[in-house]
DNA sequence: CAACCCCTTCACAACTCCCTCACAACTCCC
DNA sequence: GGGAGTTGTGAGGGAGTTGTGAAGGGGTTG
């Protein structure tokens, strides 16, 4: 399921937020200023923002900016002001929603839906993943490059090692693998996972993903030096 | 710029709709009425109408109905309701597309664009997609040019691997192709995309649309050396 | 109103890819 | 070093997907 990032500086509406998010089946980060709302963007990588325009300090408009700059991670954005000239900037940041204070909690829930929904199909060209700097996964044209060479990937094998580049470094278990592949992980096809990564490996490379004994695999870090 | 109708008879969605289709440089008729929408519809003569299924008294598809005997009004409806049976009265009526309450503003306008786009056939006058050196779609005049050679395409065939063409490499699924022709994605139609594919590939070259086992097509990157 | 074109469907052939199997190779722990 | 358990791998069956020619039907044109 997806997850969500809540900014807000009253704790009491993060806090509501989070419950009806949770509740409808989300994982839900949460941030209370715009710094910590930047960071967590970046290593929590929510394929959400809910963002309140009125926050302290770091304005909820520089967020968005700042957001809008590393990706196209979709925003709906919460004020409690109704003035048109809110609406305007919000919209020419390209919110991809819009409520105003006091809203119902089971509305936002919907239009989460609502946006997700659309960003599936919508394909930002920032759908690529990066792993250190020869190795990409361009998940719209569902092709690995490495090093600038064009690799073809089945369905499966691209949704795999897409999982796994996207944390390089990160143990998955067999189940998760096969969960991302089927959408519901059976026991019995865990073997299976081996034959993908066999041809995986064949395609992109040995050295790309490596076995955690007894555990799964992993997508290996990028050497930095 | 265009004119929209939007029909609804909730004001405070009607505001919504018309802020965001203002922002985006249309102009806005609105009616929070069956009579009145006709009225207005005839008076205005706008490019396109976003009309509520959900109205009181005279019907939302009454409406629809009735604006369709008069003339080639494109119409987007919005209902509240999600049931099949519905899509499939909107659809017998030629409703353009479709979208069901909650919905993202953001969307609509997105939406209003694309059957706006399709209704015209003249997007841009000068709308050429070029791919690499010797592939050419000449969107005013609905024709491909291949290394000098004219091909005509129907309007379906066009429209399929123009879409594909304007992003090369990247993977499009069925529906999303089924989208650029009918408006609307029904599943029962999606083996019918196979045939056109078939048809284009007879007239432009099996080398340019590249199959995705599971997934759909894509149209294929030039060759960068 | 006949001729035509285009879209869709159908049926079957051809193909791709996923999974399984079997066995070899390996890892870990004792 | 040995044994139990885990992983690597090549081959092959089979389910599912796609290619394709033919045919039906709705709409349009002359």
């Amino acid at each position: 399921m997806a997850t969500i990032l809540v900014v807000d500086d009253e704790p009491r509406i993060v806090q509501l937020v989070r419950d009806y998010l949770e509740h409808g089946g989300f994982t839900v980060l949460t941030a209370v200023d715009g710094p910590t709302a930047l960071r967590t963007a970046r290593t929590g990588r929510p394929d959400l923002v809910v963002l309140d325009l009125g926050l302290p300090g770091l304005d909820g408009l520089d967020v968005a900016r700042s957001l809008r700059r590393e990706g196209e991670m979709p925003i709906i954005m919460l004020t409690a002001r109704t003035e048109e000239s809110d609406k305007l900037v919000g919209l020419e940041l390209g919110a991809d929603d819009y409520l105003t204070k006091p809203f119902s909690p089971k509305e936002l829930v919907a239009r989460v839906r609502a946006v997700l929904r659309r960003a599936e199909g919508a394909a930002a060209p920032s759908d690529v993943i990066r792993v250190g700097t020869d190795v990409e996964f361009d998940v719209p044209r569902m092709e690995a490059r490495i090093g600038g060479r064009r690799v073809d990937l089945t369905k499966s094998e691209f949704q795999i090692v897409a999982l796994m580049a996207r944390q390089p470094g990160r143990v998955f278990t067999r189940a998760q693998l096969l969960d991302a592949v089927r959408g519901v992980a059976f026991e019995s096809y865990e073997r299976a996972i081996d034959a993908h990564i066999k041809n995986i490996r064949k395609k992109v490379g040995q050295q790309y993903i490596e076995t955690v004994f007894g555990v799964g695999y992993r997508f290996a870090e990028p050497n930095q030096v």
